[in-house]
DNA sequence: CCCTGATTCGC
DNA sequence: GCGAATCAGG
């Protein structure tokens, strides 16, 4: 593989972004982190925050080597100028996500937001649970299919939870999500993963179903 | 251990 | 110019 622009443009773009080398490596495909890191230099943008970037590079953006967490912040409103125009997705998702129900995790794993009205509209009160329009609520996969053990495993693997953000996702952290999605109050499980799977051993546990059940239904 | 970027140096 | 090997760190 060469540097072609485009690739170089991708290159200069990711790494503007806060990307990191192996994350762009990855996407780039057919170099290794290393090859990205000496370009980077030879570009001349080894710093990320210096202007030296092409185009929009501005970024008041949090572009630190190590992202930080984001949940607790209360006061989400303007914070992420980076990604918007760009979905940023690295790919996409090929996996045989079995439906979890992230809306259906632990209900009283503790309480961030409190932005109560005194009155006014109760309504407001309820986000988005079920009744959204929108498209949420993936499939949910009969709850009450799933070993109890299993179920029992994953609320009390799930307290645990590192609740790494979305950039911290690796091969070999679980991409559980938990939390609401719609909310600040969203993350992934982040736990060690089990060879080969994409999700930690409680939450496999779950995600992949042993097929059974109403094995038969007739027709 | 996993990961990060920085640097060197033979090609 | 390129990038593997290495270094230095979290």
């Amino acid at each position: 593989m060469s540097w072609t622009e485009e690739r170089v443009e991708l290159l200069k773009r990711m790494w503007s972004e806060g990307q990191s080398a192996s994350q762009i490596a990855k996407e780039l495909g057919g170099v290794t982190r290393n090859a990205v890191i000496g370009k980077v230099h030879r570009l001349g943008l080894s710093n990320r925050g210096t202007g030296a970037a092409a185009g929009a590079a501005e970024e008041a953006a949090p572009a630190e080597a190590e992202p930080a967490p984001v949940a607790a912040d209360p006061a989400p409103a303007a914070a992420e100028p980076a990604a918007p125009a760009e979905p940023a997705e690295t790919e996409a998702a090929p996996e045989p996500a079995p439906a979890p129900e992230p809306a259906a995790v632990d209900p009283m794993e503790d309480e961030a937001a409190e932005d109560e009205e005194a009155d006014a509209e109760s309504a407001e009160a309820a986000p988005a649970r079920k009744p959204v329009p929108g498209q949420p609520m993936p499939p949910q996969p009969s709850t009450n299919e799933i070993s109890p053990e299993a179920l029992a495993k994953v609320s009390e693997v799930e307290k645990k939870a590192r609740k790494i953000t979305l950039m911290e996702l690796t091969e070999r952290t679980c991409k559980w999500p938990l939390g609401d999605p719609a909310t600040e109050d969203f993350w992934f499980c982040g736990l060690p993963v089990q060879p080969g799977k994409p999700y930690c051993e409680a939450h496999v546990g779950v995600a992949f179903q042993p097929m059974s059940s109403r094995r038969d239904r007739k027709r």
